[in-house]
DNA sequence: CGCGCCCTTGATGTAGATCAATAGAAGTGG
DNA sequence: CCACTTCTATTGATCTACATCAAGGGCGCG
């Protein structure tokens, strides 16, 4: 499942620490990540499981190391709703709360660098500097969820699927899977055609429709149903309806 | 403007301090709220002022004492839309960025308590337990605000509105301007059709219809286009295809 | 090989946007 | 205080993007 040779988290297990949790690197002392590594444990998540249920008491936080996860909302009437992505060095988690407002599911086969979310609580409390750097990295989040609560309210379907496209192509090269730079990068949509609809809320139909649409305009070339060439970049980020600089904001969430 | 007899705000200048910010009070000792009072000043905004533009550098933050500040998005094409509403007690302005990715305007005339940003980030540096009530603030705000963006997402207008209509109920009742569990609670709708059409990510036109068919069907009687008296709240509810307690989260973010 | 699951494509229906007009309310100046 | 402009809210008529319903088609898996 994983491209990486090994896996790592915030808690420096590997010495090779190729993902790190952006708020909790920075700040945290050698003698602070010795700590963190003591509590904390990476696991790996199937498919489908559910890492975290809406309304349990929540008991594990921690940080994404390979994969994606989707919190998804369920309202009364059944139909939930996707409304957040995790992908590798985001956290996760609802810290200072005893239940969680979302469920966290993995999109893909995932691994997780896990904690006792009291067990980091307590962490934090004794490290003022890492819980600055926490509060800072939410602050962030918050600005991208509104930036993307944005998006999906007052474009049109085909600007939604365009932004998400160019967020994959960005995330994909931070991830190292290819070059965002290269003449033809190629695209990877880890998740299903549901969950992608789901995420803009739309169908898999006018999804699959305007995927289409992309690629009869020569703006992408489809490999498979998960893979595209990214023929013409600059035509993506004008039917996404934002400027270069807006759409890097969300993808540096 | 106000309907309270004395402003207050999170510095405690206001020894009847009807308005806490929720985040800071909490936790600051009483030399900690006296430093707050050294640093803040009550301002008044008259409707429309822009407070805070979108991409200027952030100077001030504060709380809202009276009145709704609006925090919106312009995209590149010229609309711009509403991402959030700020009632009394919030929270304003973006704490460790220099620049604000929103622009915070008067949605009526408003009176803040402001501070100078950086003075006030020096304070939380200086009180971790205080910045620790204002990371857990900013996580039931993240949690309010994706329940709001699945809200926008997966729901008609008809369920957004009611939903919408709810929350301002609850948020007179709040504010003591009348009683959300009297018969016929009156509902206080202090934006124009406009801002709130934004807001829920539709047109004038079709609030407009949706209100008039609510009170055709007897939910609410309509007062004046800002004042509605709620007749029955449980169908309100209902309408809305959210349970109760899923609405009044979104309430106490 | 055949069953099941996604993805795609087509045909049709509808919620809500858009266009257009009127009616109030609120402010402005004489 | 009354014309006059201006702005917002409502109502009506039409149009369209997208959801929904309904088949196929490709691919993996037992």
């Amino acid at each position: 499942m994983t491209e990486l040779a090994e896996v790592s988290c915030l808690c420096g297990k590997s010495s090779s620490c190729v993902v790190h949790n952006k708020a909790v690197c920075q700040a945290a002392s050698p003698e602070a990540m010795a700590q963190l590594g003591r509590i904390s444990h990476v696991r790996e998540f199937p498919w489908g499981s559910v890492i975290q249920a809406q309304a349990e008491p929540c008991t594990i936080v921690g940080n994404v190391v390979d994969g994606v996860v989707k919190l998804s909302s369920a309202s009364i009437n059944g139909d939930d709703h996707i409304v957040g992505l995790l992908f590798p060095s985001d956290f996760f988690g609802r810290l200072f709360s005893d239940e969680s407002r979302f469920s966290y599911e993995a999109a893909t086969d995932v691994t997780l660098c896990t904690m006792n979310r009291p067990a980091f609580e307590r962490f934090l409390g004794d490290h003022p500097a890492v819980e600055h750097e926490m509060l800072k990295a939410k602050l962030d989040e918050l600005d991208a969820v509104r930036e993307w609560a944005a998006i999906t309210n007052g474009h049109t379907t085909m600007e939604r699927i365009a932004t998400l496209i160019y967020v994959f192509a960005k995330r994909s090269r931070n991830q190292h899977l290819n070059n965002f730079d290269a003449v033809h990068p190629v695209v990877h949509l880890p998740l299903s055609r549901r969950d992608i609809a789901d995420y803009l809320g739309t169908t898999p139909e006018t999804l699959s429709r305007n995927i289409q649409t992309l690629s009869r305009t020569k703006v992408i070339r489809i490999l498979d149903a998960k893979h595209f060439e990214l023929l013409d970049a600059n035509e993506l980020i004008r039917q996404s309806g934002e400027s270069r600089g807006d759409l890097d904001k969300i993808v540096s969430s």
